[in-house]
DNA sequence: TTAAAAAATTGACCGCCGTCAAGAAACTAA
DNA sequence: TTAGTTTCTTGACGGCGGTCAATTTTTTAA
């Protein structure tokens, strides 16, 4: 009966067979979210990793000043939870359910011991590391060094490039698009009606918007 | 004679005994550079691990418009090259020597080879890999969502915590503490000024800050 | 010690974009 | 559908901080 469910998806267990992968499934806890709910707080103890099974979750640190930075969108398949490998680590980030969303987690120790046993996970999980440094990295210098307008049309023509289409829904709302790009909702409008001015894009219903000239977008300053 | 050089100090083979050091030793190779050389580029195949066994290594990226992010400082002890477990990958940023600095490295196939034998060592890697993640996400957020005042008093506080007293000398050039923060050296220069107006701190001579009211400097907006 | 180079400071200017507010549009749920 | 709520858009305004330029200070090197 067990299908191995959230585990058999994720990645880091790839290398691993059935048997094993049943071993992993009874340790595993299931949560159920709703849209809008809370999957973890800051200051939580950081004793367990998470892994996304379906939906979606936003993962968001509060600056001093109140303000929310988007840092990461969970998707299927992906894990978040880094610093529970350390003892005595606290969250600094917030997970917000965006769907109706599935979690499972996995205790410290007990991932601690699966590492041990099977090295391959430590080296997949080093893979979803770097990879999420290499993203922060590049984040953290458009945030500092770019425009709002040059780091919206990256946004628009990297999200364009990875559906592998020029017309797409904006997956975000714009509060949330605005958290994520360092910038407010209201900017993102102004934005975007420029783009759609100059005839590099066009608003089409429901959030929706087409690329017109994503060599021209991309000289936005 | 071989004392382990570079290998003895870097905590991420701490859990070794002296021969398996020895291996390690004789699989490296050390490099030195002086200061403003240049350890590595941004499109240069990632194909080893770096350890910095003396000096400093600053690393940084360029934006699109040229704008220069200084993301790390390396110290004694300090590694960098995680994309260097990936195959495939490229550097997406550059590494510059500050004073003389020296470094060794390991080929990603030896390094890998490593691991599976030593668990641990993937375990520590991950470890950094999580500090440093810890570190770049507070640095997004606080780039993004913090005013220029207020990220430099947060870097002035966390750097006198850090060393355990209030009258320490800056680390870096304005010009590189700017491309940390996000800014210019000029308005570095003014918002100290405007700090020590304020009371708040008191500049001596050679870059040397003294803090006056690390509470209310924080509370700068 | 002195000259040359690099770094830092200060002033003037101004544009980007954040804030506040009001109205329109788009969802959501009976 | 209709009412209510949330989200989005648009306008007006102003301040933060980036840019350019000139001067001073510090560092480097001869």
């Amino acid at each position: 009966m067990a299908t191995h469910e959230c585990v058999q998806l994720v990645p880091i267990f790839q290398e691993l067979a059935a048997p094993q992968l049943d071993t992993i499934e009874s340790i595993v806890r299931h949560h159920h979210y709703q849209a809008g709910e809370t999957v973890f707080s800051a200051d939580d103890a950081l004793d367990q990793l998470m892994i996304v099974s379906a939906g979606q979750v936003k993962v968001y640190q509060l600056a001093a000043n109140g303000r929310e930075q988007l840092l990461y969108l969970l998707q299927s398949g992906d894990i978040d939870g880094e610093a529970a490998l350390f003892e005595n680590q606290r969250r600094s980030s917030f997970g917000e359910a965006l769907v109706p969303t599935d979690v499972c987690s996995i205790q410290r120790e007990d991932f601690q011991g699966l590492m041990r046993q099977y090295p391959s996970i430590s080296i997949n999980v080093l893979n979803v590391f770097g990879k999420r440094l290499t993203q922060l990295e590049r984040q953290t210098t458009s945030t500092a060094t770019e425009s709002v307008e040059a780091r919206l049309a990256n946004y628009l023509t990297e999200t364009a490039a990875s559906l592998n289409t020029d017309t797409f829904k904006l997956p975000l709302k714009k509060k949330d698009l605005a958290t994520f790009l360092g910038t407010t909702p209201e900017t993102i409008s102004r934005k975007l009606t420029r783009f759609e001015q100059q005839g590099l894009i066009t608003q089409k219903a429901g959030k929706t918007i087409q690329i017109n000239d994503a060599d021209q977008l991309l000289l936005a300053e």
